[in-house]
DNA sequence: ATGAAACTCCCCATATATAGCGAGGTTGCG
DNA sequence: CGCAACCTCGCTATATATGGGGAGTTTCAT
């Protein structure tokens, strides 16, 4: 049992270029004997990045009818922390169900298991199987594999972000003690002469750590470099 | 081995209240034969929750001297997705190796093995061993547990949120669309002209969505409003 | 010990954001 | 149908932030 994990884990250490994951996504579908298995994305820029065995039919259907808006399955996943099995979601509005039945017209099967994961910068993925069987016999299913398939979900994210994250992720510029003091302060909602009062000094030194600050973040304004010094896990509010 | 965790999953399961949720982690430091086993969690309006072994001196010290903005383990793991041991982290700053010391003396162990795990609404949640081994040793008890430690620490936050969410879930406002967009362009950098524009309405409609935003999220200016959108997860760069 | 980076202070002019007033069309739910 | 919430637009005046100068002390790492 634990052998066939590590056996999936060490496919997916291995995977060295995007299109090994969709191998190892392949192989996880075979694996499991599942209709599919299907890992997407979206960064903080709202790029996506999606691999999986879904038809080209189905993903291009998909963000043509712009279905991530009203899928129950991404909505769902986004306000909750757990795992979550396809049928205990709420189908019940109209766009949704023809959303679902679209699904099961382009080969999908009728039962679904998504997990969410959540990463730095706000990046958010799933990582999900779908298959065609009972809910009893899915239930069980999920039962002998969840845990499983939670660390092979989290693994493979993190090999997903690796990939991606190549060039940006160098670039976070280190901020002396007052630039963070004062970005936030500032978080927090102070004014500027709030903030100098908050760290006693006068609100024109406070001036010069927002500008450094600004420049070192590479942002064009206040607001800016405080969004991007909370993205950056730079300062918490 | 899997029974243990078995074991141990299912006292969580069980805990009813907060003080349960307590004795589950001196259950685990007694089991993994730690010095210390800590949970703590910070939400997005900056309450914070924590539970675990560490004694009630250092926990007041940590706070009373601010250790929370300076604490490499808290800021790697707000940058990072994987669980990482304390050794890989950045000491070189010189408060930060006080710091440390300073954690020596309140009876913290020099191994520490800290999971970052991250909820919707930006919830960020850590989960943490701390232990008194050599170097090897501790590489290999990580190497053997940290699967465990992983469904664990993500158990736990499960368990944790559920007890948190009854009073302050419901707290995060909804934004509509616009605001959601508007929001969104502020922390890219945009001016209000060149977000008005980005949107293709007159900067004073951009203004409305802006203050009733603010107001929907309790913030004292613009910046702030953006902070709290960025780190409740409503709005991402 | 020497230099780089951080910390602190000041002035002036302009750009931008905020606060207050008001008003009409659209969408969706009960 | 009506109400609520959303989306859209305009004006005026004040408060606040930004951009451009310059300059001295302290702190820390090599």
């Amino acid at each position: 049992m634990t052998n066939r994990l590590e056996d999936l884990l060490s496919t997916l250490q291995a995977a060295a270029t995007l299109e090994d994951l969709q191998a190892v996504l392949e192989g996880l579908r075979d694996h499991y004997k599942v209709e599919h298995t299907v890992y997407h994305w979206v960064n903080s820029v709202g790029e996506r990045y999606g691999a999986g065995t879904y038809s080209a039919e189905w993903v291009d259907r998909y963000l043509e009818k712009d279905y991530l808006r009203l899928d129950p399955v991404i909505f769902g996943c986004f306000q909750r922390f757990t795992p979550v099995s396809w049928t205990e979601l709420d189908w019940s509005s109209k766009p949704a169900r023809e959303m679902w039945q679209d699904a099961l017209d382009h080969g999908l099967g009728n039962q679904g298991y998504t997990i969410p994961i959540r990463g730095p910068n706000g990046q958010f993925a799933l990582f999900t199987l779908n298959a065609s069987l009972g809910d009893k016999e899915w239930a069980q299913f999920i039962g002998d594999n969840s845990r499983d398939l939670m660390i092979l979900g989290h693994e493979f994210n993190k090999k997903a972000l690796e990939f991606e994250q190549g060039g940006d992720e160098g670039s976070v510029p280190s901020l002396s003690p007052r630039e963070l003091a004062s970005m936030s302060c500032l978080a927090k909602g102070m004014s500027r002469a709030q903030a100098a009062a908050e760290l006693n000094i006068s609100e024109h030194t406070l001036r010069v750590y927002i500008e450094s600050a600004r420049h070192k973040l590479g942002a064009m304004n206040t607001t800016h470099a405080v969004a991007r010094a909370l993205s950056s896990g730079l300062i918490i509010i």
